[in-house]
DNA sequence: ACAGTAACCTGTTTGC
DNA sequence: TGCAAACAGGTTACTG
């Protein structure tokens, strides 16, 4: 489900709320995620302060003084921020107390993950290895254009692959190359480096104005208080077969690529 | 190093 | 209507 933009939509809904909060009690009522919830979670995160809230791709880090707790939300997850009134629904595996408010992880699908790590995340092997991420300057058309050099695999493969760059997931990347004009299936190397310059710059605008609408709600996604993010109303391919391409009128097409479903256009996309 | 596939899990939609 | 298959926004592990 999260993309970057989801996951950004997530790390400035709750930060405001936990920012500087001494977390006063942990409960994890299911520990069965992509990796075991930590055993010693509430003992070592009770009593500590959150200092900061930051993403890395679509990892959320919060930092509370030398421990940090990463969060990812997977396919299916999302966090939202309650209180004690709320009963846990199902799939809301974990909570994290302040007082009165409660920070809730809820994921039925369990492909997300809740896990510990010591003062140096950037070095744990989940994050060490992340591509730039795609706002920031080292995303660059050099950066992409020099990896695609030599490169077999098909162009959304390749934007999808976090070692290449963080937070495309299937959505974006399909929107992405819609605006820039480049067919998903096209291998990286039979790509210009003008060509990589516009998907460069498509990237970024789709992932930007996904952030400014507050994410892409389809079926589950919800921000911090439940809300919808409104940027599914932009979406020019994704999920659209069948439909005409608002640029030309012509059908969008889906095809599997790489075990995904993409969405394009023959006509605006080569 | 690269590319392709299976696997993790549950809920919803689709098709016979 | 019922049931089974297909599909869903992510990532890693394994294979060749």
């Amino acid at each position: 489900m999260p993309e970057l933009p989801e996951v950004e939509t997530t790390r400035r809904g709750i930060e405001p709320h936990i920012l500087g909060r001494q977390i006063s009690a942990v409960e994890v009522r299911q520990s069965r995620l992509r990796y075991p919830v930590p055993a010693d979670l509430a003992r070592k995160l009770t009593g500590k302060t959150v200092r900061s809230v930051t993403r890395r791709g679509k990892y959320l880090l919060l930092d509370t003084g030398g421990l940090q707790l990463l969060i990812h939300l997977g396919m299916s997850g999302s966090l939202r921020i309650t209180d004690s009134s709320q009963p846990p629904r199902k799939h809301d595996h974990l909570d994290i107390r302040f007082g009165d408010k409660l920070l809730r992880f809820h994921d039925p699908r369990r492909f997300g993950l809740v896990l510990l790590l010591d003062a140096a995340p950037e070095e744990h092997a989940l994050l060490a290895s992340l591509g730039p991420e795609p706002l920031s300057e080292a995303f660059d058309t050099d950066y992409l254009y020099r990896l695609s050099r030599h490169r077999k695999v098909a162009i959304k493969n390749l934007i999808m692959n976090s070692h290449v760059v963080v937070g495309v997931g299937n959505i974006y990347a399909s929107e992405a190359l819609f605006l820039s004009g480049i067919h998903p299936a096209r291998a990286a190397q039979r790509i210009s480096r003008a060509r990589y310059a516009k998907l460069v710059q498509a990237i970024r605008k789709v992932l930007q104005q996904a952030i400014d609408e507050g994410g892409t709600t389809l079926r589950d996604f919800v921000r911090e208080q439940g809300q919808p993010g409104y940027f599914a109303r932009r979406l020019n391919v994704y999920g659209k077969a069948g439909d005409a391409c608002p640029r030309c009128g012509s059908v969008i097409l889906t095809r599997t690529i790489g075990q995904r479903s993409s969405f394009y256009c023959s006509r605006c996309q080569k």
